[in-house]
DNA sequence: CGGGACTGGGAGAGCGCTCTCACAGCGTGC
DNA sequence: GCACGCTGTGAGAGCGCTCTCCCAGTCCCG
């Protein structure tokens, strides 16, 4: 019983043979199914040691016609215009792997990373998803507005959980963070501060975020008596939110309060406002969102409203497994609260 | 014959069958092996389609014990202290990603994500990898100075490929830029523009990249006359500039030009020399090295080292799928040349 | 003390595929 | 006209595993 040569790996067989049991006590034992007999069970543990036995993944699946594989997939609408550095890039994006990372890692599983970015993927996404041995999907959706993507997932029956509520309803898990209730933290940060003349860089209008945390700043402005919001929508980029700090400027001279609604377009703002030659925090109050790592390059620094990205993708890998492990379970969201993080802007 | 519940697949059998021919000549066809009859390919073809045919993927692999599988590994060191936002979170990374994800996906073929932080993770890596069906590795190392893993995956026989040079040496294929011309670049510039009194920010001492960048940056500058370079060494993070651009401005206060080792600590630099009152590029030319994101952040927008890192992952993937399919292959190097973006800072 | 319930273990089929082998059909050369 | 190769196809084994079925043994209760 020579250590094999690494061509050929040990099987369940050679366990066994080793063991002196039957195949099928093994896989009882690796699999921890019905009860074993716990003297058998050790000396089978023994031979699994010795062997340095693997399971097979390919025979285990091929038979159970289980995976237990996840994906991460991201959504980009057709012909994307490249960000700098594509979607990988992004740091917010980075984030949520972590977060995935994290809380896969430990249970000893990896993610399959798997971009799509035309409808014609789209429509082949569960076909191949099934020839992967993926059975559990985590799904960024770059366009959430229009992506047929859940939808599609949850028809195939296809356990999904999305990072940010679907822009279409259907019955998919996710999770997300309260936008409206981080937009109030950041009207309430300017009102307190005494702040007159407030404005924002607001997301894009498709987008459930872009959405939300307009409404939110809104209607928490109204509640302190501010009929009236001078906004300007930006695209979540830097560049986009230069552009738009440069027609608020216009709009609303006199401005003293603004919220963007992230933390790359409040970057990009404070750019324009430092060669308007306006103080921060002094001319104007800033606020940003997400508290990404670009709050802390910004001087100065960015005040913002903080969303726990690696705890939200964690949260959405735990309810992925969840419901691979139980298919009748119902499709669940979870709400993060945000938090205002005090730094120098505001 | 009416299309199946999506929980019954079709199988080879299933086309073999409306085919009218056998399993063996409808995996012929699939795998395009040996000749076929062009009339019964086509009458396969049909049949393919007609049945929504997806190959099982742990079925071959069980048989052929190929699989084809790529995984990209990040090996950190033991305790790494997580930079914020982790591993994932560094757009540099990010951009790696990319450039991999660009070259697989139009072959079909998507990368399994697997983070190993710990020497007792690396140790089980391997049979990991056969576990999940890997048979190639696309390797980032965050300590290649001392990571074991190189040598323990090419051992194992496991295709791999580097990003940057092992820091041990090891019969392993690798991308990388020439850091030492980029360097060059960097010099050449700062001299041309009259620089008199030149200092540099390296990076960690204990890297490659670090050693090379500064090695190729005094060399060049050595060449134009300049015996001596001010140095201060950074970890690549852009407090770490900051704080080595203050030990920089206190050892050399004259310094009118300066080479740093990657963008972000150029970003925390500026920041430094903005607050000292120093004008850049009028007091201090500044180049940067690595073409990030960053580098278009910053104000003024950054001169800096192009890598192309997009390329390279590219170029990692490419070499890993050729090992791949041809185990005799030696290991290749493929070096980059770098390119000196001009912008604002210097 | 016999019969049923229960418990732990083995035998064996078969998941979907590839690949070797055998073989039919044809053309070629002596 | 026969041996020979060559080409295209089918039959069938078997990859490593799980899971159903079956059986031997033990225990409890009437």
């Amino acid at each position: 019983m020579t250590t094999h040569p690494p061509s050929a790996p040990p099987t369940l067989e050679d366990v066994a043979r080793v063991a002196g049991v039957s195949r099928a006590t093994v896989s009882r034992v690796v699999n921890s199914v019905r009860n074993v007999d716990p003297k058998l069970r050790e000396t089978v543990e023994r031979a699994i040691a010795a062997t340095g036995y693997v399971p097979n993944r390919a025979a285990r699946s091929l038979v159970t016609r289980r995976t237990g594989g996840v994906a991460l997939v991201v959504s980009e609408p057709d012909r994307h215009i490249e960000a700098f550095g594509g979607v990988f890039g992004d740091p917010f994006f980075g984030r949520v792997v972590e977060g995935v990372v994290a809380h896969l890692r430990p249970l000893g599983l990896h993610p399959l990373l798997m971009l799509v970015d035309s409808d014609e993927e789209r429509e082949k996404l569960v076909p191949k998803l099934r020839q992967e041995q993926v059975s559990g999907v985590l799904l960024i959706s770059l366009h959430p507005a229009e992506d047929p993507l859940p939808r599609m997932l949850t028809d195939a029956g296809v356990p999904t959980a999305l990072f940010a509520r679907p822009g279409r309803p259907a019955p998919v898990s996710y999770v997300d963070v309260a936008h409206q209730d981080g937009a109030r933290l950041a009207a309430d940060r300017l009102v307190s501060r005494g702040c007159r003349r407030v404005a924002t860089i607001a997301g894009p209008a498709g987008t459930p975020a872009g959405q939300d945390r307009l409404a939110g700043f809104r209607d928490a402005m109204a509640r302190h008596g501010h009929a009236y919001v001078a906004v300007a929508e930006g695209d979540f980029t830097e560049h986009g939110g230069e552009r738009a700090m440069e027609r608020l400027l216009a709009e609303e001279p006199e401005l003293d309060g603004l919220f963007v609604a992230n933390d790359l377009m409040a970057y990009g703002a404070l750019t324009v406002l430092r060669e308007a030659g306006r103080r921060v925090p002094d001319d104007v109050a800033v606020i940003g969102f997400d508290d990404s790592r670009v709050a802390l390059s910004c001087r100065p620094r960015l005040t913002t409203v903080r969303q726990p990205v690696e705890e939200m993708g964690a949260a959405m890998a735990r309810m992925v497994l969840e419901r691979m492990g139980d298919p009748e379970r119902r499709a669940e969201s979870v709400i993060f609260d945000p938090e205002l993080v005090v730094r120098d802007s505001a």
